[in-house]
DNA sequence: CGTACTCCTTCAAGTGACTTGAAGTTCAAG
DNA sequence: CTTGAACTTCAAGTCACTTGAAGGAGTACG
């Protein structure tokens, strides 16, 4: 067995997981991190358990989950008591509320595509006070504004 | 011409608009609004005017676009000199946009599914430790995990 | 006229998940 | 020994509000 484990600083970490440096001190201030060890001259050094985990935890990220929700599946990725039916059930939810602002963004593009083409075709170029957004604008919301 | 123009509380035309009252001083605070004349006792009171420049900003909130980006819409919607083709512009930019971010999600969302799936076929009820979702997370992103 | 009740007022702080900036220290290379 | 990048802490900024406390205004009823 190797004593000297080999040890990085921030940045090779910030480097190797594509989180920033600022983000990974955020993460040990708030215990998403266990507190680095420190070298001589008092700067934070890491090893591959650190590694393993901040790279969870920016997977985890990147799918979308919260900080709390990281928190959890942190706890379930090394529990070897706790159900896997848990992490499912997160990301069952997860995938729900996804799936709901997808049909929100989908809803918000046709609207956004049928104010540009229509502007193009009846007031290119017109007075802003003119413009066909503007009258979409100025009702109340109607939700069927264009099929919607 | 009536010279008593109707008046309503900043309650009223909350519930008019959508928007609530908190977020209606707010956006007298940082300039969205004018600020609004006062009753004798110190309460804001608002016209016709204000109920429509209020349902404008929150029309155009619900598109999506910024707090920055609906100062420059209100100048445009009222402007007579400035050009309609720089609102359509603005509105093609927040499009795509929404594109790109559709797209993210849509990736997003087979990645979830494919999670789900694979842990309900493959480890369904076994130690959190096991999970499959957990095989995924450890190892640093790939992004051509479920055909994406 | 009193009182109960809702709605209004201001101000400060909290939210999420960081980012940015200032001022100073440590480390590796030349 | 000097240069310069990378590190340190702490505070404040970001976005678009939301929440809470403490108190005043407006209105309906008896």
């Amino acid at each position: 067995m190797n004593l000297h484990v080999r040890m990085f600083t921030i940045g090779a970490l910030a480097k190797a997981t594509g989180v920033t440096t600022p983000t990974i001190r955020y993460y040990e201030e708030i215990g998403l991190l266990p507190p680095a060890p420190r070298t001589a001259g008092g700067q934070r050094s890491y090893d591959a358990d650190d590694l393993g985990r901040l790279t969870f935890i920016k997977q985890c990220r990147d799918f979308g989950f919260g900080i709390d929700q990281v928190r959890v599946l942190l706890d379930l990725s090394i529990s070897t008591e706790r159900d896997c039916a848990e992490t499912r059930d997160i990301a069952q939810v997860h995938l729900d509320e996804v799936r709901q602002r997808l049909a929100e963004l989908r809803l918000l593009e046709r609207r956004l595509e049928s104010f540009v083409t229509r502007c193009n075709v009846a007031c290119a170029g017109g007075p802003g006070q003119d413009c066909v957004i503007f009258k979409d604008m100025a009702a109340p919301a109607k939700t069927g504004c264009c099929g919607g």
